[in-house]
DNA sequence: CGTTGTGAAATGATTCACAGCT
DNA sequence: AGCTGTGAATCATTTCACAACG
């Protein structure tokens, strides 16, 4: 709707930010929120919430703030977490193995709808309720559960093959934790997710003996160079 | 050395691309780079990875490039991977399962000194090879072992308190894969890890149908609004 | 020559500050 | 009175473009 006058990427990452905030405002029966309380509990300036919000479109009631309910469930709406997204995970190693057991996946919308690995010894097992697939049931699998993001868990080697097959099989979005630059076509999102990246971040921080001077601490996580790689 | 003119936070998160990117051109014996070759590489442009590394120092050779074992050795001094960090895992779930095994973590100079969960079931029992221990023995562990980063996988619920407990015990650093906002002081630095936020991110991404136009696609991870809360 | 390092210009993001709604 | 939405101002980051160097 409101036309789209080019939102900025740190708006983006904000929006989770405000969702959880906002959701954990609701069980204890919050009804409104105004945005300069949003801020204070985010560490983010009124005008910033505002702003933020208003790329979106117009939520807030003056003199009022916002409604939290109605503020989750446009918040959702444009995260697109207002459904259920059909994922895989693929590679059983420890991180993949940690991320299909993961239960608040499924709660916050995303539904593990199979799993795979290449592993003779692992195929065929049953894992936190699923299936182990081999590869190459990958991608009649995917079409016919249409699964439309992937997790990507395998060894840093397999990562870029796995991937285009992934892309093959019709994959929108992959969300990688292997340490590689995925190179893949600009129609498929990719999130990446970097631990030993993190840790050099940590270590860099602690070095500094300071922390990150505001906006700085906290979620580690987009803002990257690649336009495409890994994260 | 070079004063230090205020570098920007998006500098420092590429400086972990550089230097995985340049590690990994170090093992077919590659010498030197230019800053337009790395940026290819990484999606970047050549005055981006030279304006990021003068912030640094004068690495670069004129005519010639970088060297890159010489870029490699400096990136890690100023990330401070240059030296072995202590680090414990706190939270033996899933995540802390998996992140105990994760064999890379060693190798780029993060090295598990210590592990911890609350579970009798699991206390006294030897994980990857190391001893569980009760979060009591948190303190006197990371004191005597000289732990300066925890690795935090609790449940939600308990983060903040093991946060403080770490804190506590003289923890400089801490990674948070638990999805909440911690809140400690500023002299303790904080990356976080909030899976949840990045499908999200993923999702919104996926259903823009586009995937970021350049800067974008990839390493999920900084870049956040709070200070100090999770990533 | 090719390539760095870096001021100056351009672009992007945040904060200010205020008119307008309830 | 309280609070939103938003243009204008400020601040941050990236890109340009070029002098200097090997």
């Amino acid at each position: 709707m409101t036309s789209q006058p080019k939102i900025p990427r740190p708006t983006i990452r904000r929006l989770s930010f405000y969702l959880r905030e906002l959701e954990s405002l609701l069980e204890p029966g919050r009804k409104t929120i105004s945005s300069r309380q949003l801020g204070d509990l985010l560490g983010l300036t009124d005008a910033q919430v505002r702003k933020d919000l208003a790329y979106f479109g117009q939520f807030g009631y003056p003199g009022v703030g916002y409604r939290v309910l109605e503020l989750v469930e446009e918040l959702r709406k444009i995260l697109g977490t207002d459904r259920v997204w059909k994922t895989a995970v693929v590679g059983m190693g420890n991180i993949g193995r940690a991320v299909t057991r993961y239960k608040r996946l499924q709660r916050k919308g995303f539904e593990i709808a199979a799993i795979f690995d290449t592993d003779p010894a692992l195929v065929g097992t049953v894992l936190a309720g699923h299936h182990v697939h081999t590869l190459e049931e990958l991608k009649p699998i995917f079409q016919e559960r249409d699964i439309k993001i992937g997790l990507l868990a395998v060894p840093a080697e397999a990562a870029q093959e796995v991937a285009d097959l992934m892309v093959e099989a019709g994959v929108q979005g992959i969300l990688n934790f292997a340490p590689v630059r995925l190179k893949l076509a600009d129609s498929v999102a990719i999130v990446s997710v970097h631990l030993t990246m993190l840790l050099e971040q940590l270590a860099f921080k602690v070095s500094l003996g300071l922390t990150g001077s505001r906006d700085d601490r906290e979620s580690e996580q987009d803002a990257d160079p690649n336009s495409q790689p890994t994260v």
